[in-house]
DNA sequence: GTGACTAGGTAGTGGTGCTACCTTGTCCGC
DNA sequence: GCGGACAAGGTAGCACCACTACCTAGTCAC
């Protein structure tokens, strides 16, 4: 589910963990802590779906920038698809007739 | 997420375990095994959004019936709308402007 | 030089959903 | 009449995921 979010954060344009934080809790998805969304970075970068690279700070210390791989593009364009018919089914059986 | 779809699929009427999870087949929700099901409902019984008794079976075993409380019903249309949100901002993240 | 802020990371925990397995009951086919 | 299929409920253990708490390091302002 977040990550599902991380990437759809990356597909804006590439980015590091601070600032996808901020555009994660911009979308309203809540404040995200490093301790939950570094973890998450992680995994996506051991699975192929973002690479990341170093750059030095601007002003602070250096940033790693991750950015979709063309499996991360393919998987997020599949998990919308599938996430859309998996919230017309849960929202039809929420809701009372 | 489990939790509130069987809240749901009992606001269509009392059920019970066997049954709620063809419900939720029904919908779209793939096979509920009864691993997953039953712990849920002990679950939702522990916190007293469902009341249920037993009944004997109609031809096999005894059913334990499942009805929302008060409390689920007031419970579940409070997770609807967090959930309707919730969908709201996910999807927009997730599509690629 | 101390604190605030940016930036990334690790450790441990709790909840949740899964598989696997068990028990009881009825009905059907051989 | 016995075994298997199926209905119905339950428990045990495991894996993943998100969370809190904590740690490190860099820069800037006071």
């Amino acid at each position: 589910m977040l990550d599902l979010c991380v990437l759809g954060a990356l597909a804006r344009g590439e980015s590091y963990g601070y600032e996808i934080a901020q555009r994660l809790e911009a979308g309203g998805l809540g404040s995200i802590a490093g301790g939950t969304l570094y973890p998450a970075l992680l995994r996506l970068e051991r699975l192929g779906l973002v690479v990341a690279d170093w750059r030095a700070g601007d002003g602070g210390p250096a940033r790693k920038y991750y950015r979709l791989s063309p499996d991360g593009t393919t998987a997020l364009s599949s998990a919308a698809a599938d996430w859309a018919v998996f919230v017309d089914n849960v929202t039809a059986m929420m809701e009372v007739p």
